[in-house]
DNA sequence: AATGAATGAGCGTTCATTCAT
DNA sequence: CATGAATGAACGCTCATTCAT
């Protein structure tokens, strides 16, 4: 309802108004580079967390990524408000490539690949993982004020594992 | 980004901008009419979906929630949009009491205690399927003009199966 | 600041928005037709007021309309309210005459040339009197809720008796 | 009956119409400022007027008193009308506090104690020829286009002496 | 490069007026 | 005659954007 408002951005940073149009052509133009910002830090941090695993170890892997993208969100709880609901994806085009997405497909067609689990189609099953992960820590922020991140962390886990056709513990 | 105006709505309806508000209060007053009737219907079409199975038909009422899920958002893409990016919730609660949610939260709650699955956290588990059904939904539109119903509802359905614990097929 | 609107006049006298169009072609209308009347009303009662007093007697009769005019304005505040505030005379024209001023104008005179008094321009003194008297009224309406109408009238006898050149007892 | 509109101020400044929003808070914000700045700058020039008369001298303060008046009002009749006609008092406490009316009620009331004149109630008498002066620019700027200043500020003068019980030569 | 006062298009909302019933 | 739902011009106000300093 109440939208961001350029004033509060560059107060905020702490920058004069028109110092903004220096470096971004639109209100949508910072809007597009914060999410962009959000987004590459988040996948940067889901990468090192499986990169942590053995290379075998699938199922940790998925367990890495469960446990990273529920972290990555919460810390960058009020940026990602800022981003995702100011933000009205411009055109559908640019919503649609979402490298958190695009990166966790991958992830599940190579285990796929390796019979690791078994996914039909990984862009699917991404897709539905990643909404599930966004919906559960939005809807954990609205109600708690405290968030207990570790059962969260060990929920998502169980149900990604399940998703993927692995027994979940 | 564009926020959809008064004018636009009035234009859509074929009512003049003053007609309006003979009918709502404010802006937000619409908004919230037209959440609130979208999810109902949405609420109510998946209800007789799964009033339709056999009462210990567990499995198929699952199967049925997601059908319905997916066509009922599907039909209504247009009101969706609107209502769900434009409006942002008032306040989390709002949010919060989610009908939708709330009902198959029941209903994974009723099947884990008559034993047809295993879920530890109805609720955890009622939010991650309805936001994975949403952006399921969200993304296929943004991508495809033609949106293959059947297929989506076969893999939700899967992937709902999964998530509760039981086998897929 | 808040303007009385068309809903609120009919409201009060009962009939719908659109029977109001029948007797008067627009809101300036009625607001002059009620500021007529009232006016009109007024010049009455102090025409009455005056012609009770025996006709030599001129004193008597400024004693007489400085009391009808108190008394008419008293009883009349909230249509006063209404007529004078709300409707910002369309031309200095319609305001200019005034029948009340030029009544008391005619007063004035006619008692100047009896050599009941001394007034040079009878109509500034009208002017005045009926202004100060307006004032008058006003500014007790807006202080007190309940207001000493005697104490008025005596005062505004008082100086209105100085104002044309009579000792004020 | 045509409010001023915010347009009309600002054009009339040949301000955007954001700019006054810099410095205003609203509507009536610069109805109230440009009421105040009229009604305090008017006092200061009364005072200097009756500040030039000698100590004793009360007929001449009072003399001082209705040319300056008449010429302050006179001098921002634009103003005056803006702010006087389109600003109805918010509430009618502000509209009593009227710092002119007081300053005369203290003058009159001094006036008195001095055995200068002789006024009972100091404040209904400078309501009266507050109210009275105010009627008598507004009848003026009405009826002519250009006022006979001197003329009203005379006559404005004998009927003040009067008021006051003076003989009004 | 950095600023922030100034801008004005565009918003949500009101309400005097019309007209089909 | 009477009605009141419908209208749309016009309002006060906001805020993304510009530009003289």
């Amino acid at each position: 309802m109440e939208a961001t408002s350029i004033e509060q951005i560059t107060d905020g940073a702490d920058v004069a108004k028109g110092t903004y149009y220096l470096h971004f052509a639109s209100k949508d133009d910072v809007l597009l580079a914060l999410r962009d910002r959000f987004v590459r830090e988040l996948l940067e941090s889901i990468k090192n967390a499986i990169g942590e695993q053995r290379e075998k170890d699938w199922k940790g892997k998925l367990r890495a990524w469960a446990a990273a993208g529920i972290s990555g969100y919460l810390d960058a709880a009020a940026l990602h408000n800022i981003v995702f609901y100011e933000f009205q994806a411009p055109s559908p085009k640019k919503d649609g490539d979402n490298i958190i997405i695009a990166h966790l497909s991958e992830l599940l067609g190579a285990g796929s690949a390796a019979r690791a689990w078994s996914v039909d189609d990984p862009r699917f099953t991404a897709d539905f993982l990643f909404h599930g992960l966004h919906g559960i820590v939005h809807g954990a922020l609205a109600k708690q004020k405290r968030v207990a991140r570790g059962a969260l962390i060990r929920k998502l886990q169980q149900v990604s594992f399940r998703a993927v056709g692995l027994r979940s513990n």
